[in-house]
DNA sequence: CATGCGCCCATGTGATCACAAATGGCCGGC
DNA sequence: GCCGGCCATTTGTGATCACATGGGCGCATG
């Protein structure tokens, strides 16, 4: 049995927490494919837990969709179909349309300029073929704007979609031969810049979409 | 009626499952209220079963809004803020409002009918004063339509925001001295009667953020 | 050589146990 | 009479165990 030590005030975050994040963040980052499997023997292994932790995290990941349990019980990241994939793009759009409008008016120039830094990250990951390292940054940006809207909620359902399309966005964006950062992007940034609101809207709408269209030809 | 809570494709389902469902209708439906406690050993008195059980589905309804945690890992019912309220019934217009659009070319109608029967049992609710079974009974006359829209990601979503004003809901529904069934679903059934998409779309929005006015004044 | 069958082990599920922390009430002091 | 500290009990967390089941792999057979 394991001793229970006190780390102190450092850590205070419970085991099952600590598992359910770092499989989380792997997941929505594309670090992991579309239907590879896991055991939750392996996952205890993995962080030095025992099953129960492990079990936890996974239930708490299947419940957000970034999951899937086969009839027996077997865990997996899921392999979305084509028409999941598109009904997860609109979702995206309908949800980050509205948060970028609600970011819109508190968006001051500090912000502008952070989005700048990110989006020239987004350049240099690109440039290096570092697919997980494009599909953070991106999302990176993404959040950095949305967490002006002051909509908690809202900003979850949003990460919860990112969250199921992680495992899909790798291969996406793996067949995406791009050498620039996204134009959209650029977009975005113009519009905030100039409180336009339906440029933002279409602006965001387009980069949100944009991956599905070369995924679906 | 009985609760169409799923397909029921399912009925060998596990321990865990089973107080998974009961839980969740529970909090959607209203039948508790908001800042309610619970503990995982009394859940598990009650089912039948474990602890082990009883947490896996706490955990599941805490990564879906249903329930909260406290710092020391006690679980209640949320007690939204006025601003978490207004957001969430922000989300459900924009989600329901796609939801309903999208059901709009594949409405017939035996769906218009079956929509008008559920409505005369909401008539029926509010006059006794039924908060539960108008709650459970409203929600049918939505997810009815919804389900009509193909889009399983997104009702998922909107269901969700459901689970999260539950509690709400009933104290919102309590102080709502009404003796009719609701104007709107009137509309949203001619709107679909008449395929007006626009008229369909302000119905639902109406229909969804009335509940909301009432309580900011 | 291909195919089908059966067995073994890996895997998920749920119960129980040990332990630490928080909670709530009780008692004593002021 | 009121307040504060102390202790018993309740509660969540994680480990371990027993058990059923499904999957995969090897072996035998046509």
């Amino acid at each position: 049995m394991m001793i229970p030590n006190r780390p102190a005030a450092d850590q205070a975050t419970a085991a099952h927490d600590r598992v359910y994040r770092t499989l989380r963040s792997r997941i929505m980052h594309g670090e992991t494919g579309p239907g590879e499997a896991m055991t939750l023997r392996g996952i205890g292994r993995e962080f030095g837990v025992s099953m129960t932790p492990a079990r936890e995290a996974v239930r708490r990941l299947v419940a957000e969709g970034a999951l899937q349990l086969s009839s027996s019980g077997r865990v997996s990241t899921p392999d979305l179909s084509q028409e999941r994939i598109e009904e997860l793009a609109a979702l995206r759009a309908l949800l980050e349309v509205e948060l970028a409008s609600r970011a819109l008016p508190r968006a001051h120039i500090a912000l502008i300029e952070r989005l700048h830094s990110i989006n020239s990250v987004i350049a240099e990951r690109v440039q290096k073929r570092d697919a997980v390292g494009y599909i953070r940054s991106n999302l990176e940006f993404h959040r950095t704007l949305y967490l002006r809207a002051q909509a908690p909620a809202m900003l979850a359902m949003a990460e919860t979609v990112w969250l199921q399309l992680g495992p899909t966005m790798r291969a996406l964006y793996g067949r995406l031969r791009r050498t620039e950062a996204p134009q959209y992007h650029r977009l975005i940034i113009a519009a905030l810049k100039a409180g336009d609101e339906p440029g933002l809207r279409l602006a965001v709408r387009s980069d949100v979409t944009q991956g599905l269209k070369l995924l679906t030809r």
